[in-house]
DNA sequence: CCTATACAGGACCATACAGGTTCTGTATTG
DNA sequence: CAATACAGAACCTGTATGGTCCTGTATAGG
């Protein structure tokens, strides 16, 4: 339903988690689960395919583990998105791939489709790790109030919110 | 990977044809299908769907069919996606669903997933039914050239881009 | 030199869900 | 009364996400 998988949700945790510590610095795959709660196997996983991807490093040895491999400011969520899913791309038709779709030729929509999937792609590459860090005072999770820690948050940097909603807000 | 299922994608398609007939048209399930390459047994389905959502009207009997319930300029992407798959959100804890996520009292980047999920789903919201009708002329499919037919196009209705893209491009 | 640590890179399995079909029922037209 | 067409539910299946495990290899430290 227009979702990114879980993996990449915890990517982009795991991936805050460097950008919150000092810049270069070394984290295990059993520091980052513990510290997050996400299981130690998936982490592992995840962090390999960030690393091939290109986004982290990684130390092997006693003390190893893995660091960033450029500046949190440099990776978007576009980037993260990219290393565990593959192309963003809102149906077949509008990524690389032709003839995926049996009603390609008939199909009215397509070229518009492809338009707003640029534009979420863009959106998504505004957005870079620093930005998704920022944590809000938030409430604790019984469902209570569903907006408070979500609307009037926004403390200096409306950016991300910027970048897609435009003018917008309708 | 940020996909919309096929359904809705069809589900779009079948819209846009009552949006190309004229108003208040009456369509059967078999024209539709026929006409669009969609398998009759899912166009019936999707329709039936559509339907209980309020999209469509449903006219039963002889020279009975489906009739759109709204003027094509007030059904937006929007409504299609949320009456074929379900509220937008791009991760578990962006919906109204509390609770559903492991690591949600220490995840750091939960309400800045809410903000964008929100932005993307506004802008979603901002394209009728229309907007996704317009025809461009489109190559014939044997994946020969793979931009022409997309950059060029935006004849003279940006709309669908700006609405997403804002002044970013970036 | 030897051992423990930690990443590399697979193969592998299980559950869930999307995509699609079929069947029975009901309403309307002629 | 018969044919058409929607209503709705049950059902099947292929795929891929989410997750685990196992075998290597490199590095740090004793």
């Amino acid at each position: 339903m227009i979702r990114i998988t879980r993996l990449t949700d915890y990517g982009i945790v795991l991936l805050s988690r460097f950008a919150g510590a000092e810049q270069g610095a070394v984290l295990s795959a059993r520091e980052l689960s513990s510290e997050t709660g996400v299981p130690l196997p998936t982490t592992s996983k995840i962090l390999k395919t960030l690393t091939r991807a290109g986004l982290l490093t990684s130390h092997r040895g006693t003390q190893g583990g893995y660091s960033l491999a450029r500046p949190p400011e440099e990776v978007t969520v576009s980037d993260v998105i990219g290393a565990l899913e593959g192309p963003i791309a809102l149906t077949d038709c509008s990524g690389e791939a032709d003839g995926t779709c049996d009603i390609e030729l008939t199909c009215p929509v397509r070229t518009n489709w492809q338009r707003i999937t640029d534009a979420i792609r863009e959106a998504l590459e505004a957005i870079p790790l620093t930005e998704m860090t920022v944590s809000f005072p938030f409430h604790a999770g019984t469902d209570g109030d569903p907006d408070p820690a979500v609307a009037p948050a926004t403390p200096g940097r409306p950016t991300t919110g910027a970048a897609l909603g435009g003018g917008g807000e309708a």
